[in-house]
DNA sequence: GAGTGGTCTAGACCACGAG
DNA sequence: TCGTGGTCTAGACCACTCA
């Protein structure tokens, strides 16, 4: 049985996906598309709130409801340092980056394999591209650093790789734990995103070549433009048995 | 500024984090928790609404909320075919299977790379620990194939992939590409999860050492208690600047 | 039929953004 | 100040489950 929102939803995402509503266009307020569908404002919200789940619709408290379609897509590549756009539209990626010093607790120690209380830097990494966030990394590396060592403020991706590597012995094995998750209150924040809306999070811990943990990430990305992609090459004949 | 429904959902989510609402209990009924919370029914169920996109509480209609944690986590390990789960708790595991035989369509034709209506064998996997569904596998191979090879009905893991594996050519190299969105309403329907709980979504393509593709997969786990692992290594001088 | 959650209404008042 | 969305109320009626 078709509930009244779920009419409304579908109603509203074919327009926007068949390109009636263009990317950015407001929408009616909420009680001029209440009074169009015959709904009260509850019900309608309902409905746009799925809109906002799927990543189609940004509400903006005061200004109001935004197409936000097509998206520009964010393509996660394991096994390496790169975010890259599907658009290699490269020119237009920026990183801010924020470098501090703290102590290891929590799920850090195991992460990272580290006594209780060592010293680790934090790079805070907030990856634009043009004006929208792309993707959230929090960077750990075990060991105090001198603030000279360490990037900070805006820089272009090619250089924060650089200075990141140089930071650290060259990674031998790479593991990624995905998770689909819902975003903390201050993830969905910074990546302007709404709180119902998953996000793609990625632990990534890096060892060298006799296995001590010489890096950890933890990487956020908005579930709604962002996947994440891994390519492995099997040895023929144990093909996947090997667990 | 902390909203009521937040309050509330905070309130809940500690009982159930600290065990004193144990799992599988019944939380009292909507209209008794609105009433010992003093807010309107509305409310209180935005407060669930919170918990159950955490996965933490189960609605089912006629009967009751329910608590589901700590659950049973399952973990996709990428680059092979197993699903495994975090307890190794191997004899629960169930899968049921169905295949059937189609022509190629839509996102199946680029997937695979055949010709559009060129035969297909799909199989559809539920993988089942005990009660609780764990994930939606579709597999497609490209062919047409016997019924008589074809498995089908309830088996054990094992003996599904072997299955599998004598389907098609063994791979050589798979490429795995994961994401976040809410499921479809079939997939919340058959993993029993809410239609607002993301679930990690992950299509793999296995190619054989000519390159060609022999087999796609289209898997479907719930966010609340998956995840996937990769492992790769890196070739010490490259580190990931390969792309 | 009793009890549960599912949906919806028609308002009210508050908080934010822009002029 | 005005229009926007954000939150909340106090009901109503429907659909599902189970005894």
């Amino acid at each position: 049985m078709p509930s009244r929102r779920h009419v409304i939803a579908d109603d509203l995402r074919a327009q926007i996906l068949t390109g009636r509503i263009k990317t950015d266009d407001r929408l009616p307020s909420e009680a001029q598309l209440a009074s169009h569908y015959r709904v009260s404002t509850p019900t309608l919200r309902n409905a746009l709130a799925a809109l906002q789940s799927e990543g189609l619709v940004e509400k903006i408290h005061g200004k109001g409801n935004f197409v936000r379609y097509p998206r520009q897509r964010v393509t996660y590549v394991g096994g390496g340092w790169p975010l890259q756009t599907k658009s290699s539209n490269e020119s237009a990626l920026r990183i801010s980056v924020h470098a501090t010093s703290l102590l290891a607790h929590g799920q850090l120690v195991s992460l990272l394999k580290v006594p209780a209380n060592s010293p680790l830097t934090e790079l805070v990494c907030l990856n634009h591209e043009g004006e929208s966030p792309h993707s959230l990394a929090r960077v750990y590396i075990p060991g105090g650093l001198a603030p000279t060592e360490l990037p900070d403020g805006p820089l272009c991706c090619v250089s924060f790789e650089a200075k990141v590597a140089a930071l650290r012995p060259p990674l031998a094995e790479i593991q990624e734990r995905v998770s689909a998750r819902p975003p903390t209150p201050e993830e969905a924040a910074v990546l302007r995103i709404s709180p119902t809306l998953a996000v793609l999070a990625i632990t990534r811990v890096g060892a060298d070549h006799t296995g001590r943990v010489v890096e950890a990430a933890l990487l956020v990305l908005p579930g709604d433009r962002a996947d994440a992609l891994f390519t492995t090459h099997p040895m023929t004949g144990e093909r996947g048995e090997d667990r």
